[in-house]
DNA sequence: CGGGATCCTTAAGGATACTG
DNA sequence: CAGTATCCTTAAGGATCCCG
């Protein structure tokens, strides 16, 4: 336990620029969903297993470690019965999302031209 | 060949928000890389291999005809010989890029404070 | 409820050889 | 030069059981 890194590992050595790595880590597919779920008002554990559709437990507590890891998340515990778990967004994890919802307003904007442009690159390539 | 994706398949079946998908696909390690090389001006393949640093050349063919097929690079073939093929980024492209330097910007300003804050994370992990 | 540990499957990706 | 095709290794990720 404890690894360098939490995450199976993703860099096979020096692997170049860290900043890209960066990225890959915060704007990958499980920590875009966990951060736009978090971002309004803390989460609990559950609460995520549901409202990220497809992730496994597995992805979403290794996700979840990674983010409060980098100090996206921060983790705390109720010490109730049953306990309660919550993950809020940290200051540094608001200033990204603005950047995120960037993005994600770009995806949104393009989705109809990335579609398009599948279907006429397929097509095109059908034409073997 | 000419598979529904190009790349080796990252969604399952239905696999939630679409948009999240095409983040997820445009911010991954390769895709930045290609993207932010060919940004200025058209790159040539061998070029690519030699500045993304550990890119293998699957990858990049993979990577450069997912970007193509998306719309985000156009792909030229001048018929010499030797052929010469260049790579530029469509308008599309451009604008994601914005985005995304606001992104890389994030990340270069946070670099410090991940780094300590995994530090700090993994130091307190050691207290087992 | 919120996980950790383990096992197993699939997909991502590297290395290399070959070609127009 | 700019790939494609193939083979093979590793890493990502799912399923399940268990525990405080």
């Amino acid at each position: 336990m404890s690894d360098d890194c939490v995450l199976p590992k993703s860099d096979v050595q020096a692997e170049a620029c860290p900043i890209v790595q960066i990225i890959d880590r915060v704007a990958g597919k499980w920590s875009v969903s966990i951060l736009v779920a978090a971002i309004r008002n803390p989460v609990r554990y559950t609460e995520l297993e549901r409202s990220v559709p497809g992730i496994s437990r597995r992805m979403l507590t290794l996700t979840l470690r990674n983010l409060e890891r980098d100090g996206l998340l921060e983790r705390t515990v109720y010490p109730t019965v049953p306990p309660k778990v919550e993950y809020s967004a940290t200051p540094s994890a608001r200033e990204l999302y603005g950047h995120l919802t960037g993005l994600l307003e770009w995806a949104e904007r393009h989705q109809p031209d990335i579609i398009e442009a599948r279907k006429a690159y397929d097509e095109q390539a059908l034409a073997a």
